[in-house]
DNA sequence: CTGAAAGCGCTTACAG
DNA sequence: CTGAAAGCGCTTACAG
């Protein structure tokens, strides 16, 4: 911003027309020009050096064409995620910002969502928020729209819609899947901490030991994992006291990739065998799940997919908008679903 | 955008003062006013729920306290950079807009460069470019100061300097601790792929070898990885041979942690032992290089550093010219060095 | 087909 | 201490 750029008046005066011709054939709008015009301008424009300033283009068109994304970090599944979601953006002629909220932290992502809507963002996209609904709803109340991923059971006059991994879904089929391998013992390693994400995998995981794994007969049952060391070791331990039982192979569904290595390496370095004595699946379908030794089963996430539907939800809304102006924000409780799908590799092979 | 937002001007009639008055309450310069009418504006601003319009004001003030920067993906390194990236903007008073170029891609790239150069950011930071210097100094060349981060040999009429990881003097620390640990034979585990970044590690690699590894005793070899699958079979059908000879343990350096992952489940699928037969070094410090089994020797980064000191060298920028205005744009080739720091886990211990 | 003019929402000297 | 006025760079009806 420095060295006073090229303006459309700049432009103008070196082609010997009006700023409106210049703004016009620079934006090819459906307006009636001369060939010559064009041209003239167009080529002044490329000697110039001229580079549109969108500051004063979104100020006077009141339209920005971008979008804003809060994650709660730039870690495995969001990295991939906002990667997605830039691509989408563009793919549809809009631009996302990304940010991180340095892990769902209240603060930082007030912070962003101010940033954001004050840079009159056209639509905003976050994760099931880490603030209070009634401040999220204080913010994001002045009528920019709000699409929530992973987002469960918000108020529906906060968020337009959902686009959610069906987690539930895919546990049950971990659950199948670890019942039909021949587990007779099964357990979900959870993080209580990652709240509505954590509920969806426990229901889904809960719905199969029901479905596919005879209670009576198969017991199941829930451990915690915090993030001190010993409780990764407390889980370790129950799982080879089942292993000792020696009532064939145990069965593990853990919170994601990450857990289901450490949690793997643990039974390893103690002499417990995977998949033979312990089976076990993660989720995400994390790079380093198919890289490690055994590789891990997993829940492979389409986030391309989910990154278009929720892009799509958004332009459909604004496209909606456009035509009736101020009609009264339209929302919903909207919630699409995408499938996830197991990955079966040797971690939970018979 | 929707719903007409409050402006100033709303403020002002509602308080009954000028907007001017209400511009230089709400942005606290340092005019005199009353209590009085300080207390006015703040009170009816919070009553009408006004929120400042970034775009206009950026507009009016040209300074958009907005820095971009484009990394080449969100994974691993990068995401975890760009979020100490936002970080120390942020304590900076700045922002941070992140792209990610979609894996060095040159249009991505230039897209993006586009699009933050048309917002008119007030600085730039890129990875070694994967555009040609002549098309990122037409892009960049309007005056836009640029940082490099982990760019080497740019000329220096295009950025204002680089901040590096020091990948080389991390290597060749990487060599000595093999070296000490007993290998009698040394490997780098090359990605070509990655140009610069993979130059400076094999140049380190090389260092390493020939200070602490006596090359006549212990022979050196650099493997190509391609993205092939059998690529890494064949490097490992390298190595086992080499383990048959009998000579003592055997040394590999990868190209990231990731590399090291892939190659070191090669080896334990098929019998190979770490870190008794072989002896791996990773770089990067990603969480699974400590949660795999055995947990991943490596080189860790201080993203925190290197982003701080990256935004320092903008911002000293900025304020320098901010006194002097329009001078010429100072430019120059300083090169600031990140150290990395070896981290000794199990798969490198005797 | 082209241009004069108003306007987007704010900031910043400059008078008073 | 406060306000009138010009200006940031562009877009958009509206005349001609």
């Amino acid at each position: 911003m420095s060295k006073r750029s090229v303006t459309i008046v700049d432009i103008a005066e070196a082609a010997g027309v009006s700023i409106a011709t210049v703004s016009n054939v620079l934006n090819r709008r459906n307006v009636p020009m001369t060939e010559e015009t064009i041209r003239k301008v167009e080529q002044t424009a490329k000697e110039l050096g001229y580079r549109r300033n969108a500051i004063a283009a979104n100020l006077s068109r009141k339209k920005s064409y971008e979008l804003g994304l809060i994650v709660p970090s730039f870690g495995a599944y969001y990295g991939r995620f906002a990667e997605a979601m830039e691509q989408a953006a563009h793919a549809n002629g809009y631009h996302m910002s990304v940010f991180s909220a340095g892990g769902m932290n209240p603060d930082m992502e007030k912070r962003h969502l101010e940033v954001l809507l004050s840079r009159r963002v056209d639509g905003l996209f976050c994760h099931g928020l880490a603030m209070s609904p009634e401040s999220t709803r204080a913010i994001v109340g002045d009528g920019t729209p709000l699409v929530l991923f992973n987002g469960w059971g918000w108020p529906e006059d906060i968020a337009l819609g959902a686009v959610n991994l069906d987690f539930s879904g895919g546990c049950t089929e971990a659950v199948r899947h670890l019942a039909d391998q021949g587990c007779r013992s099964l357990f979900y390693l959870s993080r209580r901490r990652a709240l509505a994400i954590n509920e969806q995998r426990l229901t889904g995981f809960r719905e199969g030991v029901s479905l596919y794994a005879e209670p009576s007969q198969i017991p199941a049952a829930v451990l915690e994992i915090t993030p001190s060391p010993d409780s990764l070791e407390q889980a370790a331990a129950q799982i080879k006291d089942k292993v000792a039982e020696n009532a064939g192979p145990v069965g593990v569904l853990a919170f994601d990739d990450s857990l289901a290595l450490a949690f793997m390496s643990k039974l390893l370095a103690d002499g417990t065998r995977v998949p033979e004595h312990v089976k076990i699946v993660g989720i995400n379908n994390d790079p380093f799940s198919a890289a490690c030794y055994p590789a891990i089963t997993t829940l492979d996430i389409d986030y391309d997919r989910q990154a278009e539907l929720a892009v799509r939800m958004m332009l459909d809304h604004l496209e909606a908008n456009r035509a009736e102006a101020d009609s009264p924000l339209k929302t919903g409780d909207r919630e699409i679903r995408i499938p996830m799908k197991l990955i079966p590799r040797m971690s939970s092979m018979v």
